[in-house]
DNA sequence: AAACTCATGTAAAGTGTTACATGATTAT
DNA sequence: ATAATCATGTAACACTTTACATGAGTTT
C-alpha cells in the first residue's frame, strides 16, 4: 500500500488537490512510483475517511484541497523507518533472459543489444536531468540521491548487457570451432 | 501477463505438473518472478483452455502432467523478441528515499546503512550461488547471465547506499559549521 | 495410527490499468 | 463561440496475495 505513503509524502510539501498531486507524480515520482488518475482520487478519499488527511478548502470546479493531518505525518514516519521494505521486485527483462535459449542466437544477441541501448538512453536522459536539477529543499536533496541511484542503475544495466552479449558471442564462436 | 510466459518457459525443459512447476519457481525464478500456488494452478488451467499447453498424462493424486504445445512455444518465442518489455518497475526503497527528510537525520542515515547492508548480504548470497552453479544447458547458461545481473545490481546498490550515507553526513557537517 | 508430502482447487480482498463520463472555468 | 485546461468520479477487467478446503499416497 505504498501509493498511500507516496501521497502523504507529497503532501508534506504543502496543501494540494488531487489534480495537483497527479502532476507532482508525473514530474517527480514517475520513475519510482507511477500512479494513475483513478488511483489517486480514490486513495485520497480513503485517506480522508481514515483521518490521515483533511479537506482544508473547496475551490472552483469542485476542487478539494487536501492537507496532511498530524496522524498522516505519523503514519508516514512510521512507514519510513519501522516498516521493513518488501524484497523481491519482479523483473520482466530477466525473466526473458532465462528463456532466451528458445530463440535463435542472433535474436538473443539482438535482444541484449536492445536492452543495452535502452539503458544507455535512460542514462543520458537522467544525466540531462541532473544538470538542471537545482534546489536545496529536502525533496530536492533526497531527489538527487534517487537520481544518482537511477544513473548508477542504468549504467550497470548498459554494461551488463554489453558483457552478456559478448558472452553469447564467445559461446557461439566456441561452438563454431569445436575441440 | 508474464506469469503465463514464465510457465511456458519452464515447460520447455520438459513435462511437469503444477506442483513440479511450483517448486521450479521456488528454486529458479524466485528472485525474478515469484508466483504463488493459487496463481500457478489457475494459470495452468487457463493455458490449457487456450490450447497453449496440454495435459499429457494424469497421475496418482489427481496429478496432471502438462506438456508445452506447439502453439505455446510459438507464443513464448513471440513474447521473447517481439513484445516490447514494460518499462518502469516500481521501487519502494527509492520512494522512501524521496521522503527521508521527514525523519531525523540519524534515522535517515540508519535507513541508508540498512539498505547497504541488505544489498551487501544479497551480493554474498548470490556469490555463493555462483560458485556452485554448474551445467551447460540453455537454462543454466542464461541463468548465469541473470545471476551476473543480480551480482552487479546488488554491488551497485551497496555502493550507492554507502555514497548516499556519506552525502548526508557531509550535509550535516556543513550545517553544523555555517559560513 | 499419525505425520508428512503430494496435489489441486476455490474465495475474498487488495492493488493497478484502461476506458468511460461529466461538468466548470479560462484562454483564444 | 471554441478549445484547452481544470477537476473529480465510476466501472470493468486483470493480477497478486492470503487463507481456506480437501483428499490421496507415503513414510515413520
Amino acid at each position: 500500500m505504498s501509493l498511500r505513503h507516496a501521497l502523504l509524502g507529497l503532501l508534506t510539501a504543502g496543501p494540494a488537490s488531487g489534480y495537483d498531486l497527479l502532476k507532482l507524480f508525473e514530474i517527480s515520482l514517475a520513475n519510482v512510483w507511477p500512479a494513475t488518475q483513478s488511483q489517486v482520487y480514490a486513495e485520497l478519499n480513503r485517506l480522508a475517511d481514515a483521518g490521515l488527511v483533511k479537506v482544508a478548502a473547496e475551490g472552483p470546479r469542485g476542487r478539494k484541497e487536501y492537507v496532511l493531518d498530524e496522524r498522516g505525518l505519523a503514519e508516514l514516519r512510521h512507514w519510513l523507518t519501522d516498516v521493513p521494505p518488501a524484497g523481491n521486485p519482479r523483473n520482466e527483462m530477466l525473466l526473458r533472459v532465462f528463456f532466451l535459449g528458445q530463440v535463435e542466437p542472433d535474436r538473443a544477441r539482438a535482444f541484449l543489444r536492445a536492452q543495452g541501448e535502452r539503458a544507455a538512453a535512460q542514462h543520458e536522459r537522467l544525466n540531462a536531468i541532473r544538470e538542471v536539477a537545482a534546489g536545496d529543499d529536502d525533496l530536492a536533496v533526497y531527489g538527487r540521491l534517487a537520481l544518482e541511484w537511477g544513473l548508477r542503475a542504468s549504467a550497470m544495466q548498459r554494461d551488463w548487457a554489453e558483457w552478456a552479449e559478448e558472452q553469447l558471442a564467445e559461446a557461439a564462436a566456441a561452438r563454431a570451432r569445436p575441440a
